[in-house]
DNA sequence: ATACAGAGGTGTTCC
DNA sequence: TGGAACACCTCTGTA
């Protein structure tokens, strides 16, 4: 079966996905700075590469541009990131949060809590970013990160039926418990089975 | 050369 | 009021 075979992958992967996942973890105990940049990195991806969007939000970082650069400044560090004029903008309006953004780290008790308190704040953050974002800090071990590929797997995997056209709250919601409940039937924990997923479509273990 | 799909989707509008 | 339709709009790999 098929489900062997992902396994037999998991297995020549696990270390590597391990260390990614503690990686996320110590990304969630550093500085404000860090934090900021990782959601700035979700509110890039969408449509986008993963990778252009890291070195993308790093150069801005390291630019000190992140908390203060201008509209104009930014732009032309998302120049090949897709919707660069509205992620430029949701970066800019995500400042404003921050504050906000961190005590409701501290206050919410679930980590579900907090990620629809992100998705009816932040734009340019919907519940994948959502996700997405909590997972790179560190606290994404329970929420899956429904992307397109994510999405393939779990059909391929005869986990859902179909891979839906859009995702409504409700839609995403019952897939995620879905995709719970296959990562306990064949014993991979949900962050594992999203890095394992993912690498399988890209070849890579990215984040 | 040119066309075209794919890149970790999201916001707004309209009913 | 939940959800479909539409706008956003760039670069790269492949045929």
């Amino acid at each position: 079966m098929e489900i062997k075979n992902l396994l037999t992958s998991y297995n020549l992967k696990k270390d590597e996905i391990k260390a990614k996942l503690k990686e996320f973890e110590r990304v969630g105990q550093e500085f404000d700075e860090r934090i900021f940049a990782e959601l700035c990195f979700c509110i890039c991806t969408p449509q986008s590469k993963a990778e252009v969007c890291d070195k993308a939000i790093s150069a801005l970082e390291k630019n000190n541009l992140l908390f203060k650069g201008s509209e104009k400044e930014i732009k032309p560090f998302l120049n090949s990131v897709r919707f660069a004029d509205n992620k430029t903008k949701y970066i800019i309006r995500a400042r404003k949060f921050f504050g906000e953004m961190k005590e409701k780290i501290e206050v919410l008790k679930t980590t579900k809590e907090l990620r629809d308190w992100f998705v009816n704040n932040i734009k340019g953050i919907n519940y994948k970013e959502a996700s997405h974002f909590l997972r790179n800090i560190g606290l994404g071990k329970n929420l899956a990160i429904l992307d397109r590929h994510i999405l393939k797997n779990l059909k391929k995997y005869g986990v859902i039926e179909e891979i839906p056209k859009s995702l409504t709250r409700k839609k995403y919601l019952e897939i995620e418990q879905k995709m719970k409940e296959f990562s306990k039937r064949i014993n991979i924990p949900m962050g594992e089975l999203d890095l394992l997923f993912w690498s399988e479509e890209t070849g890579k273990i990215f984040k």
